[in-house]
DNA sequence: GTGGTCTAGACCACG
DNA sequence: GTGGTCTAGACCACA
């Protein structure tokens, strides 16, 4: 299964899937046209609600990830569009780096070590498993 | 003022509050040594809830970053020292990572353009404006 | 082709094959009398459900847009009748402008700017293409 | 109450509420700043439970027409900000209109009639009641 | 007390 | 069968 979800951890479940969805897309596990299980076999599967993962599914809609095609099922977009939040998204995105390098100076890696660990995390998110330790 | 915070943002105002902290001593704007507010006099100028800055204080204390000493204050410390949840943090760290190459990936950034923001984050945290736009 | 739907929108095809005729017919695509395609046939040429197009049909015949004429086909009507649902339409028209004026409203549009956008659009319901910007 | 709900109506509650908040900011009712009812004050009075109020609060949110302040309610937005989605927002509003360029046609009402029924709705949502029939 | 999340189970519109 | 909506009731994090 290429995604699981820990009902336990923090952060909420539907994001996890939402999370899930997005990096199985960007690792190419998923490709642009693939249909996506129903809500409900998902939530059998990940044995979580199915408005838990209606919720997640809409959510990857309004990011324009997924699609929905009216009685026939989900899919993944292709890649045409640019979402409508794309600004907010940069933002926030280069909030995270920024603290993402904060956490790595209170860690004390180096700045070697630290791009090191960006580079393999790039490596990650495509599906390649990084081969050396950390 | 070296810190604000932000009642309306979605991220919990304790938690504006560490990052905030850390932010300031990982861009030398807090030196180790240097002192921090009681608690009570933050909260004031912070404007929020003094339980709010108690539990920020607390979670930093945890990670390492001040230290309280008994009826002389709370005191920035020398970052040499291994914190005990630094594992947890680095696998923490890795996946904010992760998280920030599949959002680049999905708002079609290339690799070089997302290289470019990680290094301008990088800037940023160590308090030098980013001197190009984006 | 007078008529296109899209199985990804969020409004229903039956609905969108509603307002293509609506349409067609308003702008004079359709004259009164005109024959519209059997069922059968704007299905396949739809590439949807027959009974899709049915739904349509018959939804367009409860407001006296076509008529069917039995063993004949389906045709234009004269817009002569008032339709017998023509109270609720009525209201139905009405609240949708009103929440037309609360969404310019929301957008920070001027009145000025609105009427401007509402005339346009009428333009664009006569089949006339705007020949300014917005 | 200046929010009333009809389950019973084709359009979903929560979408209701929504409409229903977004009018009373246009007609003025709510003023930037004030607070709207918690989530569950608000399910009990319009007799809903309190998931379909929330999901509302979080489309407004998304809106920008309210804000929510933690653990201190949520509130009406100063109108600074363009919504992230404006783009999209302002293609709707456009076709809806085309839409009622249409219906109208098919209710027979002149240009002249449906402009002024136009304009009467604007009023109507400026809060203003009409002060003659149609 | 505030909003947010989740479950279990129901009903509905659409194709 | 598909997604969407809603209820009733529970638990949690935050301030």
């Amino acid at each position: 299964m290429w995604l699981q979800v820990d009902p336990r951890a923090p952060t909420p479940v539907y994001q996890q899937i939402v999370d899930g969805v997005k990096a199985a897309v960007a690792a190419g596990w998923l490709a642009p046209g693939d249909r996506l299980p129903s809500v409900r076999d998902l939530a059998v599967a990940l044995a979580v609600n199915h408005n838990t993962v209606a919720k997640a599914y809409q959510e990857l809609e309004r990011s324009r990830v997924i699609e929905v095609i009216r009685g026939r099922g989900t899919f993944v977009t292709r890649p045409s569009r640019t979402p409508p939040d794309a600004a907010e998204r940069m933002e926030k995105l280069r909030d995270a780096l920024r603290l993402a390098w904060i956490e790595a100076y209170h860690l004390g890696l180096t700045d070697a070590e630290f791009e090191r660990m960006f580079h393999q995390a790039g490596e990650a998110a495509r599906g390649r498993a990084d081969m050396e330790g950390v």
